[in-house]
DNA sequence: CAGTTTCCTGACCGTTCGGTCAGTTAGCGT
DNA sequence: ACGCTAACTGACCGAACGGTCAGGAAACTG
């Protein structure tokens, strides 16, 4: 793989797991093999590191969002998409759980505020109908919740593989939480 | 209230939004209207404030939970054992964010070895008989979730008033999810 | 072959970090 | 009046931070 890849692949697993503000330049060339320079070099910042790394996240999230806004959750497309949102957290696990527990600590940062956008977005959507205080709290749970326990899978000694079963599971999980409709 | 205590309360709620390796002594000792030095002679370093900002609240969880360790969380006593650990929630909410989304970041941190221990703990406990997969991972987006939501009762326009309402739901969330035994 | 571009580097810069220390101020018991 | 102590401060320290810059090595291009 090029340096370029590398440096937005280790990038992003030492912001996820350490920080952003915690993983130095240094840092990160050191895992790369690379002087703090050649970091530099690919990326003009440590912003524009951040900004590739998780900026193609984000945008494919908006992409999976923006033509279902306007329709109502609980129509016929729900499963569709309740699948959809799962997948994406399987594929970006790391960058969900940037910019879900980092986002409201870096404001001012372009690419955050892209993500805490689409984030307020995602609960919009998902509150768009009578959503009364325990539905709201049940989004932000459902999502801070996913976005931890896939990036804590070797703490809690959860196996990641097969991942059938994780994504089988957490459609589950994810659709009771998330169901408008619940059998009481 | 005295400059200790207060150095206490705006520190601990620094490290929580802003996260502990982006929150400066200089920053803290500006909230609370003191010098940098000021905020070290109370404080013997930034480690000693943090372990003052969330060591009581891991004490006080530790308390709860060792007396149930060993028994069945299925037993009759699990439906205390979920208030007192919603209690528990909601009046540190803060520590509780803190620790479970800057834990792993933050090791060789004795306080934060406590914490992360008290974590693991508390997933033993729930998972304590025939946990399977989908129970580990609810168990982790319960608390993951709980934390993150609580934390971000502004962003996702959620009221954390009336105090009363976010509890039952609260609790009506965490029996959902933590109950081994669910109606299918 | 010469010229250009790509990739990479060490030296260096200003700033901020956590932390030390000597010294000042104010209150309080005697 | 005195000394003692708690609370607080500015000056200062070495280290690490993000970032700049001039230049070296290698590969591609005419």
């Amino acid at each position: 793989m090029s340096s370029h890849d590398d440096l937005r692949t280790i990038a992003l697993a030492e912001f996820a797991t350490a920080g952003y503000s915690a993983t130095s330049l240094q840092r990160i060339a050191e895992l790369a093999g690379l002087s703090k320079s050649s970091v530099l070099y690919h990326y003009s910042s440590k912003e524009a590191l951040l900004e590739a790394a998780i900026g193609p996240a984000i945008d494919r999230m908006v992409e999976i969002l923006t033509p279902l806004e306007g329709f109502d959750f609980s129509d016929e497309g729900r499963t569709a998409f309740l699948e959809a949102f799962v997948d994406f957290l399987l594929e970006h696990r790391l960058e969900v759980h940037m910019f879900i527990n980092q986002g409201p600590s870096l404001v001012d940062v372009p690419v955050i505020d892209r993500a805490n956008a689409l984030v307020m977005r995602l609960a919009e959507f998902f509150s768009a109908n009578s959503a009364s205080l325990e539905e709201k709290m049940r989004f932000g749970i459902a999502l801070g919740g996913a976005a931890y326990m896939l990036c804590t899978v070797q703490t809690l000694d959860l196996p990641v593989e097969p991942r059938d079963e994780t994504r089988a599971a957490l459609l589950s999980i994810m659709g009771q939480l998330l169901s408008p409709i619940r059998i009481r």
